[in-house]
DNA sequence: CTAAACGTTCAGAAATTATTGAAAGTTTAG
DNA sequence: CTAAACTTTCAATAATTTCTGAACGTTTAG
C-alpha cells in the first residue's frame, strides 16, 4: 500500500515518537498506520507498506494488543486477520494514559507500601522514609484522582478539561456559596 | 557510602523504572540516591556509592540538569560540586511532568499543525486528515489544560485532586445553581 | 609556575533492545 | 487426510543505547 508523502511522514513520524511514548519504533508505525487508513489491515499490507518483517509486525501487533489498541476482525470467507484501532482517538488515548500509569505509577508505589511498613531504623533512614512517604502519598493522589476521573463520561470530561483552570474558580465560587449558606 | 537495605532498594527500583520516567537506568538511580540523601552529595560520593564511572555521572547530572531536577551546591573552602534535588516531590513531578509533555506532545502537535494546513487531495487522506485533526485537538485541549494547572499555586491544586471525581458533582452542583438563578 | 583536584568529553566496548527469517503451529477448503 | 494459507515463536543477528576510562580542560593552592 502507498502512502500520501502527508500520511507517510505522519506514520513516521509516530515511530521516531514512539519510544518517547512507551513502545517502540516499529510499534508506533504500525500504530500510526492504522489510525490512518479506514479499513482494517492485514498483516502482510502492514508489513509490505511498513517493510517489516512478518514477524515483527506479528510481535508488533501482539504489543498493541496488550495494551488494547487494536482489535482483530474477521471477514467472512477471508481467513486472514484485519487490525483496525480498538475505538476513538479519545479512547485510545486512555487506554494509552491508564496503561502507562499501570507500568510507571503502580509498581512503585507498590514498592513503597511495603517499604513504608517499618519503622526507620537511623538518622539516614528516617530523612529517606520520610520523602518516600512524600513519594507515595503523591501517586496516591495521582492514582486515585486517575482511577475517578477513568469513570467519569467523555462528554463531562470534554466540559471539565474546556474549563481549565477555570476549575479553580469554581472552587472559589463554591467555597463562597457554602460559607454564605452558614450564614 | 554504604546505604542501608531499604534505600538501597528503593534506588534501585529507580534504576529499573528509569527508562519508563523518560530516562535510563543510571539517571534514574542518581535521581533516587539524591531524593534519599539529607545533604547534598559530590560526583565521586555517587559514583562511588552506585558502582558507576566518573564520566557517567558526569553526564547523567547533566542531563538531570536539563530536566531542571537537579541544582548544584558550594561550599566555602570547597573546590567539589556538590548535587541535590531542585525541590520539594511535588516540584520535582512537577517539572518531569512538563518536561515530559515537551518531549512526548510538542513535536506531534507541531508536525499536526503542519500538516493540516492543506486540504486533503483524495479519498484516503480524507479520512486522515480527520483523524489528524482529532489528535490535534486532544493534544491542544491536553496541553492547555497542563499549562493553567501549571499556574495554579500547590494548595488550591493539592485541593483540587484530594476531591477526585468531586469536581464532576461540582460541575452539576453549579449548573444547578446557574439554572435556578435563570428563573 | 607546577601540581593537584576537580569537571567534561568522547571514542570504543559492553549491554540491551529490536528485527529478521526459518521452523513450527493452526485452521480450513477440498 | 493433505496442502495451502495463515499466524506465532524464537534463535541468531543487527541496531541502538549506555557505560567506561583515558585524555583533556580549568581552577587554585602552594
Amino acid at each position: 500500500m502507498k502512502l500520501s508523502p502527508r500520511i507517510e511522514s505522519f506514520v513516521m513520524h509516530c515511530g521516531e515518537m514512539g519510544s518517547r511514548w512507551g513502545f517502540n519504533r516499529t510499534i508506533g508505525q504500525i500504530m500510526g498506520l492504522l489510525v490512518m487508513s479506514e479499513q482494517a489491515l492485514s498483516a502482510n499490507e502492514i508489513g509490505e507498506t511498513l517493510s517489516i518483517s512478518r514477524g515483527n509486525v506479528s510481535m508488533g501487533i501482539k504489543e498493541l494488543q496488550s495494551w488494547r489498541l487494536v482489535n482483530v476482525q474477521h471477514i467472512a470467507g477471508d481467513r486472514k486477520d484485519y487490525y483496525l484501532p480498538s475505538g476513538s482517538i479519545w479512547e485510545l488515548a486512555n487506554r494509552i494514559f491508564e496503561e502507562r500509569s499501570k507500568r510507571e505509577i503502580d509498581p512503585t508505589l507498590s514498592l513503597l507500601r511495603d517499604s513504608l511498613l517499618d519503622e526507620p531504623s537511623n538518622q539516614h533512614e528516617e530523612y529517606a522514609l520520610q520523602q518516600m512517604d512524600e513519594i507515595h502519598d503523591l501517586l496516591e493522589t495521582l492514582t486515585k484522582w486517575a482511577r475517578e476521573l477513568q469513570s467519569v463520561s467523555p462528554e463531562k470530561l470534554t466540559t471539565l478539561m474546556k474549563l481549565g483552570s477555570g476549575v479553580v474558580k469554581m472552587l472559589d465560587f463554591k467555597d463562597k456559596v457554602v460559607k454564605s449558606s452558614k450564614h
